[in-house]
DNA sequence: CCATTTCTGATGTACGTAAATCAGATTTTT
DNA sequence: AAAAATCTGATTTACGTACATCAGAAATGG
């Protein structure tokens, strides 16, 4: 049988009051008894039984997410996923609450996460901007003891306790490997879409994606960025215009969201040509559009783990606990035609 | 504040003992008076709480996992994963054994798995081995009302309450496409190493594999299957000989375990000539023949996800609750020399 | 050395559920 | 209509921990 604060008190000698007080860190007890009962703790084994404890504290864990307000498939389906874990809340002596932000706003999402220093709910997930002001904004927030996780977009240089999201430089080394690699040895141009160069994840996956591409590929060159702010008709646009200019693209990796766009572009051009093309998550239109063969492969980071992840983390945070760090770690999806979901 | 079963006597107007009689299964209730009571549990949304529940029981899970005594990499792993959530287990009110079996042996698979209908675990989690004996054993246990997942390699047309392992076929499909791709448009004949034939798991992914190459890539053939039983030495020695023997060859896929042999084969040959090789697992020495090139990609499935998945599917089994379907599919993870964990 | 402060022990209640016991109320059987 | 069987209610204890209260012991100050 596990031991119990009885054995403990037991084995310590002293009363169960006193191992109570040094367990839970209150005042009231001289050095050396504490000492004697943190002995006897270590020596038995002794590990609190976190569901008994909450259940006597009456504890629910009141965290916040809090998410930008962008219209593009991969948000909303965060926002789902973090709607489902606001479902199976109550089961989980979890109270989850969402604050919706203007994306890609530093200020508003500063001031959003000073307002939560006095409300101090058990531990707050963000998807961050990088930005100074986010970055001390999230240092507040730890320095009062709240745990705080980024999630999909991290934060480099703050203080959060962990980051629940894909690393987006391999991410995009991974995509150029993949690209190089289906292109065989053929020399040509790639075309890059992005959302914006002033999101951290899209900086970072172009890094990587041209480094392999440097190193490994010589015979192919990345042409200059196109900017399609996950925007449907201004990815279709500009993605229409540079394959209508330029006849030397033979491959074509998307980084960004507002993938609807590129993939009518993609379908409207590929009469007279054959791309090969990599793009970043799996929604309702790049599945299609892998299955049809207009995009050969699908680099993905699955929001419900993601969510699950951060909640998880933010739990452990709350009570005191290790995460076991395999499981935290989230995993970039390949998907091809064939390992489809 | 949540719902509890006071709540549920009060608003069916009996008292408690009933509501615990009708929540509990137990007998000496009136069928209008239990179905008054399950009406205000409906109605006002009660969900029993599970830790309180448990720790009233007093209950600890006993879960018991059967694995394979075999001596490869892959089986190390899984086994060193069970190890860690047995050091876990107090934590989590489990109490997990574990039972070692000749590897490929039915007879001694399904003479354990009946000694545990006696023991009558919370559960059971067993490296599957295709044969009529064991699909009878399982489906005896899960008659008697234990829960019975399968992990790594399933057991089709058994009462198995899931399986917690990737979806083979697909992996070969994936490994084709992969290969294909790699080779670009080349032609030439495509070795392919396995273990033994004998086993599901082999066996559904060279069908994959076969399907994939045989529909979108007809100019590479595939030779007469490698089995190398999953032994290095074995392994080594086999692929050496195809190697000398066929130079036509371009292509490997190694859907076993023991790849360590079909490593050095490849070391050896790498001078004269250029491979493309996928291979299954990741351990220590597919990592550093992909990190140098001897091989192209990795196909993976994470044993770690794969016993926690099992742990936390019988324990919703046992407690009666439903899984979160998307956390426990195990994914089938591609690994490039770019996006090693 | 007494008064005060600080420490420790003993005890009880609570959290939400499980499970047991016993008394009383129904229904069914004879 | 009485006896037996079945159902229901009331009450209690327990699980492991948190937290509060109060009394008494030990240490500290003056």
């Amino acid at each position: 049988m596990r031991p119990t604060v009885h054995d403990i008190a037991a084995a310590a000698g002293v009363s169960l009051a006193t191992v109570d007080r040094v367990l839970n860190q209150r005042p009231g007890v001289r050095h050396v008894t504490r000492e004697k009962v943190e002995t006897a703790i270590r020596e038995i084994g002794y590990v609190r039984d976190v569901a008994a404890a909450n259940l006597a504290k009456g504890r629910t864990y009141s965290f916040v997410f809090i998410v930008p307000a962008s219209d593009n498939s991969f948000m909303h389906g965060l926002n789902a996923e973090v709607m489902a874990a606001v479902a199976r809340s109550p089961v989980e002596r979890t109270d989850i609450r969402t604050v919706e932000v203007p994306a890609f706003d530093p200020t508003a999402l500063a001031a959003a996460l000073d307002t939560l220093r006095t409300e101090r709910p058990a531990g707050v997930a963000l998807v961050a901007t990088d930005a100074p002001e986010v970055r001390d904004a999230v240092d507040r927030l730890v320095q009062d003891g709240i745990p705080v996780v980024t999630v999909v977009s991290d934060l480099t240089g703050s203080q959060r306790h962990h980051y629940a999201g894909v690393d987006n430089i391999a991410a995009g080394r991974t995509a150029a490997r993949l690209l190089g690699r289906f292109l065989g040895g053929a020399k040509g141009d790639v075309a890059v879409l992005a959302g914006s160069m002033l999101v951290r994840d899209h900086r970072e996956r172009l890094e990587g994606f041209a480094a392999v591409m440097a190193e490994e590929f010589p015979g192919l060159s990345i042409l200059p960025v196109i900017e399609g702010r996950d925007d449907p008709d201004m990815a279709h646009m500009l993605v229409s215009d540079a394959l209508s200019k330029r006849d030397g693209i033979i491959g074509v990796y998307s980084l960004g969201a507002g993938n609807r766009g590129l993939i009518r572009a993609l379908k409207e051009k590929s009469v007279d040509r054959a791309l090969t093309v990599i793009a970043h998550e799996l929604t309702d239109h790049t599945r299609t559009a892998l299955l049809d063969g207009t995009i050969d492969a699908i680099l993905n980071q699955d929001a419900g783990h993601e969510v699950r992840s951060a909640i998880r983390v933010l739990k452990a945070k709350a009570d005191g606990l290790s995460v076991i760090d395999a499981q935290e770690r989230i995993r970039l999806d390949i998907f091809l035609k064939d390992n489809l979901p």
